[in-house]
DNA sequence: TAGTGGTCTAGACCACCAG
DNA sequence: TGGTGGTCTAGACCACTAC
């Protein structure tokens, strides 16, 4: 059980919610009802309902009041690391190949993932991520070049792509898609898939001032990569 | 600018953590040294560091101090929805079918993910969901019979399970793992996929009072399903 | 104007940890 | 024992919203 009364507070609103007693867009009780109700200072209170809105079960409007979130339930997230810290966490050696670093004209496909025209200049690189000798992940990443100056430069085997790109711009944004796709003979190569392995393809895209910086393909082997995570309340 | 104090803080330890001034394992100024550097309340500073604590850039020990977390930088986090909200929310119809929902006793491999004895009591359910008539998760679920007395006998074509489980036990905790699978023939079968058409494969273990409640093996078409998640700065 | 949430103060008591 | 963070109080001022 939850000893501080803050915990309690946020407990027993999280069970009202969780069991539908109170449904989405419901008002939640004024923090003055709670004070009374729970016999505590407004402060107590306010940190109850400030951390149940940072986590999502609820909104909040001054001058208005405390809300159910539309979508208060079913919500989870994954966690997505830094992959070199994530195979030394584990004790491991990361290294990682250069497959291959050049800039290139944008081809149409490449021009509409970037939002740009055709014909402006990327960064194309291929690395290929080992973990103790096996490997773990092929990054195949397109850098807008007017965005990241020096790209081409960067020797890759000792700092990762979104290492450097985290350095030279301010990221404000980024998203990620998951899928299972067939692997293809490249990355079956690559990754030392056994054939039918598919591979867990993690599109990432990383956004600087309102325009796509990075759009990166990352490819996992379906069998021996996993993205987990872990939450408690 | 932030206007509020304690976000002027979180800013001003922000920046020396993210510029390198202060880097992994470094000890921050204790909360009173911070009181008398911003001439704030000690309520103030609490705020701005249980904040920094909260997003992960450090950690803090009673009667210790707080220090710059080993993995400032580099976490991102894919969002995992309950399927009927996301399915509505697109503006279509869900629609699951049930396949099966059957008590049975542990077989070695189940008890072994529950952290049970054999022959434990479980419910067993395989539910088919669908997208506008298109099959988009076969959930293949166990759930320790002790933990949800009258699983066996709910109508899961009106309720999901994990809607269902969240009403009767407090969840304390889950946990994920996302890996991308060939697709058995019994699963190809249900998702209708295409002959070398993967599976992604979340598996999802929930917890109520430290104990395994349930155990569910997610199957989505690999092409027709990505996780995918949006982040702002 | 009355009610809401956002923020802040200047104290306080406590459990924990190191020397 | 002295310093640390964890929590809580009983006030306060403010901007915002609805009536």
């Amino acid at each position: 059980m939850p000893s501080a009364r803050y915990a309690e507070i946020k407990t027993y609103l999280a069970q009202a919610i969780s069991s539908g007693r109170l449904a989405p867009a419901d008002r939640l009780p004024s923090e003055s009802d709670l004070v009374g109700q729970f016999g505590v200072s407004r402060m107590t209170v306010n940190r109850a309902l400030r951390e149940l809105k940072d986590e999502g079960l609820i909104t909040r409007h001054a001058g208005v009041g405390s809300f159910v979130a539309e979508r208060a339930l079913g919500s989870h997230f994954i966690e997505v690391r830094n992959i070199a810290d994530e195979i030394r966490e584990r004790g491991h050696e990361h290294r990682a190949v250069v497959l291959k670093n050049a800039a290139q004209a944008a081809k149409a496909e490449d021009a509409a993932h970037f939002g740009v025209a055709p014909q402006t200049k990327l960064h194309h690189s291929v690395i290929l991520h080992l973990e103790a000798g096996q490997p773990l992940l092929l990054e195949d990443r397109l850098v807008l070049a007017s965005k990241a100056p020096g790209y081409g430069e960067q020797d890759f085997s000792t700092i990762t792509p979104s290492e450097y790109l985290s350095r030279i711009a301010p990221l404000h944004r980024f998203d990620h898609e998951v899928r299972a796709v067939p692997a293809t003979p490249e990355v079956r190569r690559h990754l030392a898939l056994s054939s039918g392995e598919p591979a867990l393809l993690l599109v990432r895209r990383t956004w600087s001032d309102d325009r796509i910086v990075s759009y990166a393909r990352l490819y996992h082997p379906g069998s021996r990569f996993s993205l987990s995570d872990s939450f408690k309340t």
